[in-house]
DNA sequence: TCACGCTTTGAAAGATATTTTCATCGCACG
DNA sequence: CGTGCGATGAAAATATCTTTCAAAGCGTGA
């Protein structure tokens, strides 16, 4: 039989992808919604084997809602997310032992708690990669590249994420400013002008600090940009451009900062990598100039692999 | 045959099983049931998508026909083939493509450069895990939990994973404070005393402006412990404990700078779990004391979906 | 504080998909 | 040349999924 033998291929990535757009998305549902999508990501391979209904009744809810979140999470329709689901299932059943996506308790040995952050934080990885968009991204490093100027705001942990891109971003020869003082960086704000960039970093999208300055820039026409783990956040409501960070659920022991910064970083390496490539000319001898630079601050020791 | 009673259905043989059954049970079946279990076995990805009149049409066939198939290979109905189809394909795409464990090239689209980048930290955050040593980080954090005073030198990037250490600590009541000029980071150095901490970070192992500082801590009887990814460079003789952090290949678009931050500073979130968990009594008011002060420097939006 | 409007939600109607039923067909054998 | 029996598909019956719509909830602004 001569069949279309050409890729039918959908998109309907079905691994890791699931399990990250419901802990992307989840935070900006409705509480029922969020219920049916908990019960999903908790045991994909149990929600497989239940028909609308059944999840439905499971989580408390109705068939429409169920059925809405299969659409919010990606898919045309419920079946389609089961048959993800249940692919999803036996992706995963070669995966992690339970025990290290159990939370932090107060009693845990150390060696639990290092197999379960560095367990959480891959997984706040694979999140974040599946659920950037990359044209945004594109889009980002297109308006830094160009840029006369960049102005960085962000906060408490976020404030380390943007002075780690600052570097970065000096260090290829583009002129970078992180800013951490709300004061300082509103009045450096207004400053910009069309053609510079303001990137705002925020985990909760609503942090009045620095959704102040990327307004401030917002107004004077520059490109602004968020990176935030709430794209539907007050910050968003400033920026041009928005990277999408993975939230993950957090707890006493594991603060949202800690998770939130990997994700920020994840994305800032993303955004100096795009930049350096589309810089390679200029990047590439500025690169290598600070490694020289920086090897006369090192003893004379010779690094070898271990 | 069997009815659908409360006759269990057992997903757990998704597996090669399907194909073997395939072709055990195909000779015994009749021709147009054969058709089916072959398209079937031929190609699984592409026949979970099709429904039970799609995948009749295709063959020749009737729906009926396609149940009676589905059940004489062991499901239920052909709803559960379907399932198991979904879930046998994706056992079979599951391992990670070569592609992502390629270094960056110059002319990667972006959104490969997503895809190794998260890759690469990802196992660089699992080397790290498996490589640290368990009993040298519970000495740490015992020497944290108990000291006066906490210093944290670290230059670079490096000094942004111990601005991370000294915010988290700070926020449990600990007094730690990170220094990176180099000379007045020596300059508090020589304050320290027996009971206190010096914590250098530094990836080479080699970095003079933070040896320099662990050596006056170390001559003062403080606990000196380093972060590095060579536990055999110089930092490593005036450390009375030594925390080792994975080491990747760098290339010229993925600093060493990179992923030894990512690994830094996964041992910077087990410290702070650690000391978290042995000082909990007072850790757990001050985290919540500071989460609460937080929340005013956010705007009173609420979530809602886009 | 209260009313307004927008969002969220579930009940039930409507549409599809799956399963069952049953009449017909094809083939082997008497 | 029948006759019997499994194989087969059309169509009915059922289960499942999707859509619609009205009511309830909730934040917003007067």
């Amino acid at each position: 039989m001569t069949q279309n033998a050409k890729e039918t291929f959908r998109q309907c990535d079905t691994g890791p992808a699931l399990a990250a757009r419901v802990r992307t998305l989840s935070p900006t549902m409705p509480r029922s919604m969020q219920r049916v999508a908990e019960a999903v990501a908790a045991d994909p391979a149990a929600c497989a084997q239940l028909t609308v209904t059944a999840l439905a009744q499971r989580t408390g809810t109705s068939e429409a809602t169920v059925v809405r979140t299969a659409r919010v999470l990606g898919y045309p329709g419920y079946r389609d997310l089961r048959l993800a689901l249940a692919a999803f299932a036996a992706q995963q059943q070669s995966g992690a032992p339970a025990s290290v996506t159990a939370d932090i308790a107060v009693d845990d040995p150390l060696a639990d708690v290092v197999a379960k952050l560095a367990h959480d934080e891959r997984q706040t990885l694979a999140d974040t990669a599946a659920g950037l968009d990359v044209s945004q991204l594109e889009a980002v490093v297109g308006a830094l590249t160009a840029a006369r100027r960049i102005d960085v705001y962000g906060i408490g942990a976020s404030a380390l994420v943007g002075q780690d891109l600052v570097q970065k971003l000096l260090r290829i020869g583009l002129i970078a400013h992180a800013h951490s003082d709300p004061h300082l960086a509103v009045t450096n704000a207004v400053q910009l002008r069309q053609g510079d960039v303001a990137l705002a970093i925020t985990h909760s999208g609503n942090t009045v600090d620095v959704i102040e300055p990327l307004r401030a820039a917002f107004d004077r026409g520059a490109t602004t940009v968020a990176i935030t783990g709430r794209p539907d956040g007050a910050v968003a409501r400033y920026a041009d451009l928005v990277l999408t960070t993975a939230v993950r659920r957090e707890s006493e022991l594991r603060p949202a900062a800690m998770s939130s910064r990997t994700s920020q970083l994840l994305v800032v390496d993303c955004l100096f990598v795009g930049v350096a490539q589309r810089t390679y000319e200029r990047a590439a001898p500025a690169l290598s100039a600070s490694y020289e630079a920086l090897a006369h601050r090192h003893s004379p020791e010779a690094p070898t692999a271990r």
